[in-house]
DNA sequence: CCATTTGTTCACATTGAGTTAATCAAAGCT
DNA sequence: AGCTTTGATTAACTCAATGTGAACAAATGG
């Protein structure tokens, strides 16, 4: 696993250090915040894969955080675990009812924490939502499950083709797919000399989604802008 | 957890303040109107499932919103609930006489609030309201407990087969629905090859209701418009 | 038992997704 | 610069997937 970003809500400690080193150690991109408020815009703006709020004494200031991100299309994906002091049953009632994807009591053992978030990882590889490149405001949501993409909140009708060429690019951003990998992947045979038929679904689904979602890399192959 | 819309018609308070709080942590989408003049479009475009009417003191143009809702097809089975100052009896005879689901006296316990409102919601879990692409004015009432279908306030007549097909791509609109699933969950047999029982039910449903609320995904199966 | 409704199969028509081809534009290279 | 390679773009073609009307079969209801 590469990189996926990762938020930690909470505050400076021995503990939370070294559960920032597991994490780091891990491969995941840790970004630590201190505070409930700054991190919506934060989670909106970055798209972490993983959210780990602690609650920080502060149950309803939290779960609301937690309701608010499961409440909208682009964020509902991403998987949220509570870090609670709190043994009592109702709060943990309380933080699945707000949408929590798990409930995790201190004392934190960052192992047990890190294949907690392993397996969230695991049962969720079929949505994707991304907002590229900060400048731009349009955010798309690709879901394998429904086979829907939604462009800003609409839905975007795609082929069959289209949807798993996008779904293939959007589910690494970043990486750039060769032709050859990309023939071998959604048509499932090789690139035969001359053929323009990625070319022209590259077309098709920019014209659909806009320019900027997907760029080309000279030579090599086209990746999807994170 | 059900992530249903409600409509909340209140004026703000630290009473309101905490109901909606309660409600959000419940997994409710809560909107929250001052007026009672606003709520009839918004009840109309947004089918929330549950509707919570403070008399806000004009029982008249309070009760009068309730006989409305209730007059109407596509949102009678909306869960009217009437919170209420006034203890008077007469009062509350008269909420139930315009056609509410509940009647609550201040002041208002959240969670019992909260608990009323489960109540009702599970009486009446299998009404789906649509009114699809904005664009057209045509809706759709699709009620599973009394089998029936209206499409613009007119009864429309559907065989068992057409109705459970109906249903199972209204069930979650805009999602696209394999061949494969729809015959596990409409026929509950496989698909053999070269069926066209499918196509002909989709067919005659469309000659029913009009072309623009089932639509076709080439190569992959079928989905209802949301 | 017949009449009617409902479900499925068949045969042919239509559509549109996927591909190919042809031409133009841009980037790399000597 | 001039040549070569690679990608962009548009239009046209092809065929499998779907639409469609009618016939047939099965279930339902008096």
């Amino acid at each position: 696993m590469t990189g996926s970003n990762l938020l930690l809500v909470s505050e400076p400690s021995a503990e939370i250090n070294l559960l920032t080193h597991t994490l780091s150690a891990k491969g995941f991109n840790v970004k630590l915040l201190n505070q409930f408020s700054d991190s919506l815009k934060f989670i909106e703006d970055q798209n972490p894969g993983i959210i780990l709020l602690d609650t920080l004494n502060k149950n309803v200031a939290c779960f609301e955080l937690c309701f608010l991100i499961k409440s909208n299309n682009f964020t509902r994906n991403m998987q949220v675990l509570i870090l609670s002091d709190d043994q009592d049953e109702k709060t943990e009632i309380d933080a699945f009812t707000a949408g929590a994807d798990d409930f995790i009591i201190r004392p934190l053992r960052p192992k047990a924490v890190v294949q907690r978030i392993l397996t969230r990882l695991n049962s969720n590889s079929q949505v994707i939502s991304i907002k590229p490149n900060n400048k731009t405001n349009t955010r798309l949501r690709i879901d394998k499950e429904s086979y829907t993409v939604y462009l800003n909140n609409e839905l975007v009708h795609l082929s069959k083709k289209e949807f798993d060429l996008l779904h293939l690019l959007g589910s690494s951003s970043g990486k750039v797919f060769t032709r050859d990998e990309i023939f071998e992947k959604v048509w499932k045979r090789k690139a035969s000399l001359n053929d323009r038929t990625i070319d022209v679904h590259v077309r098709r689904l920019r014209k659909k989604l806009g320019e900027h979602f997907i760029s080309t890399q000279k030579g090599i192959g086209y990746r999807f802008n994170s």
